[in-house]
DNA sequence: AATGAATGAGCCTTCATTCAT
DNA sequence: TATGAATGAAGGCTCATTCAT
């Protein structure tokens, strides 16, 4: 692993546990076992850093889900492909997640915060995915007809996000939902299997 | 209003624009008109402020939404009564519940931080409802006999809190999903209207 | 005196032994007595200091020589009284000066370095000066009538600022100067004494 | 132009833009299109080059002004070729000159800065120059006999140097001085051409 | 209740310099 | 000769908090 990976590393491991404007660089620094410096030699700012770590998600992200729809034979089964593989992302990459939830939207709220651009283009890109494959499954007829897409796609992924979030953020013991929000979205969008 | 009143209000609106980390004392003395030691007069530390926004917030929210549902007739129109409520309060209270969102994770991640019990019982109370509200439905009819109350409570909670986030802090446009979530929400649990 | 005198005046001490990059804001403080956040509650940054240690300079400065003008009985007079009065100063305030000449280029040479419209103002005022009793000095009959006032006066100028810097700043051995100036002036501007 | 020549002149222009201290190693290499090691292969610090900068300079000086003290036939008229050396050298140098001006001082104020032997010999130099031409001047009686020469030369190395300061760093407008320079110093000590 | 001067710890960042290759 | 990763010391500045008045 590079120096700079061992960085990256680190930092989201620390971001996740502290916040991003709760740990120091050189928290990173001492914890990754490198000079507070070549922080600054690989990465402009601190808020690089978190932009590479986003950006990095995102794409393993978008990267690991693209796929799965493809390779499902109805939109519906798409759906559900792209809800277990949220929920088994938010298992393996926890920690990223837990960055993203927290921090992503303090930096975004700013003037002239992260360059954005990259960001939203991947958020657009996981909507995305979501609405074509319940465009899908209305023309195969595994989802309802007056399912209206793009709403549909925006309010899947409020919830997927909302209930990570409830998961990995809340101080209150929440359940394991993954098996709840597939049948909860079936009843409501699945043409009925009759 | 007073010069306490006048201090929570201005850090409501501060940090919802910058977030909280980004908010100083000093700013928030500045605008609100006072001396920046009164700020401690009243609050015993920054984080107290916060808490105060969020205890207020909460008590907010569970005020409004309790009397609801003891109105409604069935369990059914209590949940919509509840979604209903909850985007007319993310609209009349944006600012506060944009400091939730962004900042109320950060303060409860830290080990000590924020004196959680008041937060953690608000949270338990919405969702509560919630529960109460289906478990209702299910007993006079209006609720499919198959969906369990708490799993589909959080499910909801995630899902509202999810989308609201949606709408106020991520950087894309968003359509408003008030409607769609209700319809999206009857489709899964409304026992058939025949 | 007061906390802010006292570190202006540490200022001054510091920055024209070691100039002003050389000298951390932590040695003033040290050397003041204080904490080194007071200089910030003070000054906006550390360059703000050394502006106005040039600016009480020059204010200085032009009090301390516009009466002297006034007071003179004809242009001549007047203008030996100003290059009395540069040597004087020099003395009285060989710091404050040490300072000018070694770090005000350096801050105005920058884009938006030192908000310099106060100083400009007061060098365009000394050389106003000299400008006035040359001309003056033409109409009362004491100074030679081919001498170009404007010119002269930034050549004075030019002359009186860079002997000043040959025995402040210059690392060899420099004679006192002044009534070698006096005298070069007089058979250069002076309208023959007889 | 061998890499060490490209790094010197780099040098020389950034210097001359923004100061010496605000010139970091690192602008230098990028600007001169090398390694930031290479720099510390050819020079010992950053400060050696300065000083190599500042020498070069000096010796350009000497070398450009000696031979024409020697050529003019009078000193009366070596003086003028020095004075009129030192505006031409100016602009041919504006920007070494510059770095000279602004921040040989700060180098040699230094405890141990700059090893300066170099330097106060080129300055003695110069000024000596000056010096021999008014000894000269005298004896051909070209200049006036109770015109002190050491005291004089200084005198006028400060006048030189001085409105080139004037006309190099100040943030007012300067007029073109060479001609009143030189007509004001005749005025002063020539002999009167009668 | 109210002020604002004063503190001091801590943070991000810069930068000259070194060194292995 | 040439590179650029790596270091580590230091610096300017911010900010929550305290305290005398």
């Amino acid at each position: 692993m590079s120096r700079k990976e061992s960085i990256l590393k680190t930092a989201v491991s620390l971001f996740a546990q502290r916040g991003f404007s709760a740990t120091p660089t050189s928290s990173i620094a001492k914890e990754a076992g490198v000079a507070e410096g070549l922080i600054f030699h690989y990465f402009r700012t601190k808020e690089d850093i978190l932009l590479q770590v986003l950006k990095d998600m995102i794409e393993t992200y978008l990267a690991g889900s693209k796929p799965l729809v493809e390779k499902c034979s109805t939109g519906l089964e798409a759906v559900k492909s792209l809800i277990d593989f949220h929920f088994q992302f938010s298992i393996d990459n926890s920690e990223a997640l837990l960055v993203l939830l927290r921090d992503l939207p303090n930096s975004f709220l700013q003037e002239g915060g992260l360059s954005n651009e990259a960001i939203k283009h991947g958020l657009n890109g996981v909507i995305g995915l979501l609405e074509q494959s319940i465009s899908r499954g209305k023309e195969d007829g595994t989802i309802k007809a007056e399912i209206p897409p793009r709403e549909t796609a925006f309010l899947l992924h409020g919830m997927l996000s909302g209930v990570s979030r409830l998961q990995l953020l809340e101080p209150i013991q929440v359940p394991d939902l993954k098996d709840q929000v597939i049948d909860f979205c079936y009843r409501s969008i699945a043409k009925n299997s009759r």
